[in-house]
DNA sequence: CATAAAATATTACATCTGTAATCAAAAGTC
DNA sequence: GACTTTTGATTACAGATGTAATATTTTATG
């Protein structure tokens, strides 16, 4: 199991648009966050930063600027927040949680579907 | 929708006690943290105190010593977090955020059958 | 009543976060 | 080559958090 660094709210934001395109230099982030947020280039450079700092991105020098791109996998942070958040609000109980969700949040026919049907793969 | 305090995640350690069984002093909260947890008393004493400005506890001083109780109720906080980890993680998206458990985590028999009764209900 | 014990309230302090501004270095322009 | 512009690095600063220690107030005890 990979170690994950500690990845905070608004640095979720920064990772999820290089898990979804990398490389990228710092102002190709900052364009394809200036729709989602309201941030200043200046607050995500320095998110970016603290990720290079925090072991979550790398860069590569590339003529003028740098190029930016995850050092960890986007599915290891999401285990290791799942697992967090699993434990920290549900006290790890899983079935509770997923009832929470199924329970709570609106799901389309489809999306029953598709759960249904991975849940019959589970059967054996 | 009612507006619940930001809890961290030692905090939501104390609440669950709580939201379990209230009202109790600070020492009983204590008693109940002591095994799961390696807090100093006064460390629990803080959170308590903490818990209480940001509005999540109330007390009621009982002779001696206060007691303490939810002031809000779990079920809210339950919701406000989990939209949260939702937004963050998953971007919003609450299939993918489901797949990924239904993937990752173990499943009992059990619990399979629960939630395909539970999706059961969903379907109409 | 004076003092000790117990409980709450206040203060401490380092780290993390959100949100930038300023500084420094590199690179292109005249 | 000096100056401006661009980009990364350093510094800023307040609020939240983890983790307590100290101070103060209330209560029980001798």
């Amino acid at each position: 199991m990979p170690k994950v660094p500690q990845i905070s709210e608004a640095e979720w934001e920064v990772m999820r648009v290089l898990w979804a395109r990398a490389p990228q230099t710092a102002n190709e982030v900052c364009a394809a966050l200036a729709d989602s947020t309201t941030w200043s280039p200046r607050t995500i450079k320095t998110l970016l930063n603290r990720l290079v700092n925090k072991g979550a991105l790398k860069y590569k020098p590339q003529g003028r600027a740098y190029h930016y791109l995850p050092a960890v996998s986007e599915s290891a942070c999401v285990r290791a927040a799942s697992r967090s958040f699993l434990k920290r609000v549900f006290g790890g109980a899983l079935t509770p949680m997923l009832v929470h969700f199924l329970e709570e949040e609106k799901l389309s026919a489809d999306e029953i579907a598709e759960l249904r049907s991975m849940l019959d793969e589970r059967r054996d």
